[in-house]
DNA sequence: CATGAATGAGCCTTCATTCAT
DNA sequence: AATGAATGAAGGCTCATTCAT
């Protein structure tokens, strides 16, 4: 990759995550390009450089946020930890991310209301193999004979819903750093299914 | 109250139940008042009849359902029930509540972007009271030796993400009908404070 | 038709007339919504309550125009009159049209660039249908021995070629009226097809 | 004129014929500069180098159809032929021109919303000077007795109407190559001035 | 010379809101 | 009470144009 590929990269990346940030706090129809261009002291114009229009850079944000967890929960998985300890880690890894960087995960409820039917699959492919990952660490656990879970998709989905909706309301309670309170949620979450 | 302020109060009700789906469906912003209009088969201008703009419709839909909420847990409460038991009907109860009506609990994440500053000042109060009622359940079951819960706001938020959560799963799942469903996830969600 | 439906027919009427003169002087690009609201004292939002975008009212004009023009030549044809008195009659009026309304006919040099598949197909359609109109002259002309013609669609062609460009340079030379000029033209034309 | 002059006269030039036919195809509005750069394969910016505006660039593109125009048809009437020879060879040149380059003549309908006073001037003395021309042969049959023609300025318009719509419908009658079709045609002109 | 990047004006379109009937 | 019609502000997007490299 040239510099000036490499720069226009990272001016994406700066964009996205700007993104990111903004949809998690006001919603798709909330948020403006113009929100998301000043926000970095750039013009509406601009974006459309990078990205072929809304559609696109929301398309492609929710993307980039899902392939980093899902990276995140392979890796975690790989490491040489109890099945608990690697959904402990996991859960907390995820809360770290959503309030650090104020990024909602699935922040579209909707979103066959907004994207493509391309972009809806790979966002719903993405969505599932996130999903498998606690599906298949939720199974390990039981056959272990860690956790004790009935339904493990409505469990998955407790998890997900507590998790994702951590950064609606972590900002107000700003007493514990970033770290401290993920660890102490997902804590608080291990019990759901632990023995 | 006379027959024609009946028919006008039940006509409020109608429309703010109407608008309540859809604001859990699309957003406050993706939602337009020819959405609610037309789902009523009515016409956009009518509703200015009944309500002042769309801001007071939708501040009013959110007192509704709050208050409704926090009817909800007070009458729970004052059933002969042990804490524990009340804790997971008044869950069971939140949940059954927001998948039968898809309406959404907090729908707005960042209200203060939406409402005035006395409507603001009214929800967070409302809020609050919803969730004290949560609290006050949580506390009284660390003090009977029910519940195992050091951070009492951090548990509440928790529950309640995974209950507002429930909006966007639910359908997918359709083999449960809504109160086993509730029951179900309540079940789980005990896990996290029972000792 | 209700007094009202009435009135919105005939405000719809209004909106395609005007917009049909603008379009026929500055091209679907050239002309604004803005331009044609203003044209009628009207803002750019009302036109959007009586057409659902720009490429609907274009297309709506441009069916309007076209079916206009096949019920002249109908009309023409079945008249107690001989063949080039057919052919003259329909050619005078359709540059009267041209001129007096400034509509252009077939104003669109790439319609495939602005209108959906649908809207081309029924376009195309009745632009064949018009252009079969004087293709039935011309062979009946050519079978009674009236006109000497080898390539009928050529010579339509021409003749719809001419008689479309009119629009472009009547205006300048405002000394004959509108029905001499138009005659006087026709008759121009009339020597290409008489034996 | 040294190398480097003549290299950038050259690019000049195929820039121009480039934007001449786009420009013929989609009009001013509908043309944009990267349109006429990527047909090059050559970037917006770069066009800029060459022309100091999009206004610029169109107008040196008339000049240059124009001026071509004038100098074909002065060719014409020096050549030793009969002045319904000259006529006819003329228009077919015209017509071959047309549509070889699918460039349209006078493609601005409304030349006076898009070029300068100074422009416009210009382009007004050359489409006289190219008017003209057939006015003078047009003249010369009729003294010559060649030609029955009374008003020689509406037959001159007519001429010119058939010539340059044909590019909206060569494309499709594609069996006859440009010089037969461009024959065809104007041998079916010539009937309108012809005694 | 060429280009990648940025800008801002302008256009199409949506939508909350108003008002006469 | 209800509605058809109109409005204007705002948002998404395009595009001519500029400029540093």
């Amino acid at each position: 990759m040239s510099l000036r590929e490499k720069k226009t990269a990272k001016r994406k990346e700066e964009i996205l995550k700007s993104a990111l940030s903004l949809l998690a706090e006001k919603g798709y129809h909330g948020t403006t390009m113009e929100d998301i261009a000043s926000h970095l002291l750039m013009t509406k114009g601009s974006i459309y450089y990078y990205f072929k229009d809304k559609q696109d850079l929301v398309y492609q944000s929710q993307v980039k946020i899902l392939q980093k967890s899902i990276e995140n929960i392979n890796e975690v998985k790989q490491q040489n930890l109890t099945i608990p300890e690697k959904l402990e880690t996991t859960v907390a890894l995820h809360i770290e991310y959503a309030v650090r960087d104020r990024a909602g995960f699935e922040l579209m409820a909707n979103p066959s209301e907004i994207f493509s039917e391309d972009q809806l699959k790979e966002i719903f492919y993405l969505r599932d193999k996130y999903a498998s990952g606690y599906d298949e660490l939720l199974q390990e656990g039981v056959d272990t004979g860690y956790f004790s879970v009935d339904d493990i998709k409505v469990v998955r989905n407790i998890l997900l819903g507590a998790m994702n909706w951590v950064t609606q309301w972590y900002s107000a309670d700003g007493e514990m750093n970033e770290a401290t309170f993920a660890a102490s949620v997902a804590s608080y979450l291990m019990r759901i299914v632990l023995k």
